[in-house]
DNA sequence: AGTCATCACTCGTAAGGACAAGTGACGTCA
DNA sequence: TGACGTCACTTGTCCTTACGAGTGATGACT
């Protein structure tokens, strides 16, 4: 019974004592915690409280529990794949994502559709709620299992360029820059912004998200060399299964953006 | 009285009606949603339930409770702050991150000091729990009160060499870099990697951030001409006031890294 | 020996009641 | 008019009870 008194409510006090018990490494990693019986017993509190504060270590990430068996310490493992995010053009022109692109479709594409964004419309210069032509892909990396939501969205303007896109299904990721370049669109660079956000259901269920696992969001824009964007990918994962690495190097001269 | 009844528990219920709801613009943004009396009458379920459901909600960010006022729909306002990862070397070889360090010490800062790292010593090529030598810092944007948590970190086998580290406090964030070539480490490539996860509460408290928030985090690490780690930096922050924004440009030939 | 029912244990869901605590408006009182 | 107390409304905390549902081991039956 190791008594609680410091902050706030019961509740609290019991997450915070068995946080630290995890944190300190008494309990170690996926191990399995005290049962809510013997929780209430340890520090005399009814069910709803222990119920109270395990769902706090939940929404923290600190703990998975399984129905039937019990709170496990979540290890708290790296992610095991790493998303290199880096862009190289060869010899020929033809534009290649060398790595972390080793994704395969999870299931059948969809086609070119349009589609609304409210909330990435801005990285393409356009207004809340402007159409858009796109396509969605559920795609997954097989040496790891880890799965991430794509999109593809083209202005209309740019679309309407490229008589190809009609055909269904839609062209893989990668190849919407060669077929750019097929019409004259010539990428000169991409501007990377990375956000995270708590996943609503239907992330949860397509990226098969643990508890508590935020979402990192990249979303990419080609611009061409009048800074007007061609296209936009965006790419959706768990943060507990993957990450992003940025190689930078060190230019001479200070990059400068036009300012309109 | 909108009557429920499909997928899985009655609380799951209540929160995919209250989903719909929101998401569909019928409650708007900043908008008071009906109390949880109300929505006991609503849906003819108990409080318990109710609470069950606004949890949920809670939890995916979709809204934000005020004790004694009510539930509001969170404003999905995109983050307000940019912070631009790009280094660049002046002529004169000093280092200079040109944006998105308009950060200001919130605290006095700390000095250095001797850290054990578990989860970031894979980028410094050390092992688990190997010592550092490090530095933390509360960091602030004056314009947008956006916080952040900094955390300068360097290889006892470098900070050997430079005697104006054991100076008190420890330097602002950029100029390490310059402390380094003073002895003779010139940092040749960056890599960032990037990741989010849950705040613990210390996160919480210290980035003041909202229910159902997770935390980006940065670690750029800074390697010399034989591909060491000299320095490693790491900056968390919320990802619902500020986002990260990469800007890549096309090499003419795919980069190779070393493999040991 | 193998199969399967049972049981004890786990967490999940739902309801009921009671009181504490934050908020804001209203009305009284000085 | 101004200050302040009260009250109604909100969410927060905590308890009790009950049953449903998943899991795994035990043991009886074939």
């Amino acid at each position: 019974m190791s008594e609680i008194q410091r902050p706030g409510a019961l509740y609290q006090q019991v997450a915070a004592a068995i946080r630290e018990a995890i944190l300190s490494g008494e309990f170690a990693p996926d191990t399995l915690l005290p049962s809510e019986a013997q929780l209430m017993t340890r520090y005399g509190v009814s069910r709803p409280t222990v119920r109270n504060a395990i769902a706090a270590l939940r929404a923290e990430g600190l703990i998975d529990v399984r129905h039937g068996k019990g709170s496990f310490v979540r290890s708290s493992g790296h992610p095991t794949l790493t998303l290199e995010r880096r862009i190289s053009r060869t010899s020929e022109g033809k534009f290649v994502m060398p790595n972390g692109d080793t994704w395969q479709e999870a299931e059948e594409p969809n086609t070119y559709r349009t589609l609304t964004t409210k909330t990435t419309g801005r990285l393409l210069q356009l207004g809340e709620e402007e159409a858009l032509f796109g396509c969605d892909r559920l795609l997954i990396d097989p040496a790891t299992g880890t799965r991430a939501m794509h999109r593809t969205l083209i202005p209309f303007e740019v679309a309407e360029a490229v008589p190809l896109l009609g055909e269904e299904p839609c062209k893989p990721p990668a190849a919407i820059y060669w077929v750019l370049t097929q019409v004259g669109g010539h990428a000169l660079s991409w501007t990377e912004t990375v956000r995270a956000h708590m996943p609503l259901p239907d992330e949860r269920t397509a990226l098969q998200l643990p508890d508590a696992t935020p979402v990192l969001h990249v979303a990419r824009v080609a611009h061409d060399a009048d800074d007007r964007p061609l296209v936009l990918e965006e790419l959706r994962f768990g943060a507990d299964r993957a990450e992003l690495a940025y190689r930078i190097t060190a230019d001479k001269q200070p990059t400068r953006r036009a300012r309109p």
